[in-house]
DNA sequence: CGCTGAATCATAATCGTTATCGGTGCCGGC
DNA sequence: GCCGGCACCGATAACGATTATGATTCAGCG
């Protein structure tokens, strides 16, 4: 289970719900994960947490800045433990696999770009979206 | 009002309703437009098209390539003619102004990555939130 | 002109998410 | 250790954006 002092710094109560999501976050081998993910995996763990208290505690971790939150194509949110880096995705239209990425080079132009607008950059979001050449895929675009 | 032919040549049968959408895309002064504000702006022109019919066509003239759907922060779809010119935008958290831009160097690095990683790239989304620093921006940052 | 399938309108339903509310339990002070 | 207050909980209702439904109307074509 996961350390209750990383809880207690942020300020929140240390609570059996939250110690279970931000465990199953530190060891879910799926690193991106929707609130309807976690209450699913949490039913599976028989841990008997309400869907409205995932919500909550999920929204709760990105305020402390345990997790950050992302929308990739499809509406739902995504999570994932924020662990200092930034980095975009890339998203996989058939399987859903994402894989991570950073570009000093692609984040430097955008400061740039923002710069000489005349705006103040707060933030970004970049998803590229593709088909996955795995032979794992499902709906692989057919070689030939 | 606009020309039907764009329409017909989509295969869509020519209504009022469809000339009327199209048609606030191509005068409006706001390039990029929710299906609320589309909504909004045709019931101050008296047009009486329901809400249903304003998302159903939105979705078919997107299918159709006669208009681009993005999301930026915030939930709601936004919607611009499709001019055949792929760009990105900028947008103020504070005014909501939007601002577009197109950077070849980004574009290319998008592909590099996607290609590197055995993903053969679809589609991207690229949004930069500030805060623009202009006189008449609401909540614009204080100087000094 | 009619026909016929497509389009429309009003409205209900859906989906992800957030708010409400009565009951529970964490934790600082005793 | 054991209050007591306030944060937290779970169930459920409400919400906002969007989509589906079903009865009615109409564009396009012979
Ligand atoms: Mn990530
Ligand atoms: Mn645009
Ligand atoms: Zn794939
Ligand atoms: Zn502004």
């Amino acid at each position: 289970m996961s350390d209750p002092k990383e809880l207690r710094s942020t300020g929140l109560k240390v609570t059996a719900p939250r110690l279970r999501v931000l465990d199953l976050f530190q060891t879910s081998a799926e690193r991106h994960l929707t609130a309807e993910d976690v209450y699913r995996r949490l039913l599976d763990e028989h841990a008997d947490i309400g869907l409205a208290t995932v919500y909550r505690v999920l929204t709760q971790f990105e305020q402390a800045g345990l997790l950050v939150r992302h929308h990739f194509e499809g509406g739902k949110a995504v999570y994932e433990l924020n662990e200092g880096k930034h980095h975009d995705h890339l998203v996989c239209l058939q399987c859903g696999k994402v894989e991570e990425f950073y570009d000093p080079e692609i984040e430097k132009r955008q400061a740039k770009i923002a710069r000489e607008r005349g705006f103040a950059i707060h933030d970004h979001s970049l998803y590229l979206y593709a088909d996955c050449l795995k032979a794992d895929c499902p709906d692989r675009p057919k070689e030939g």
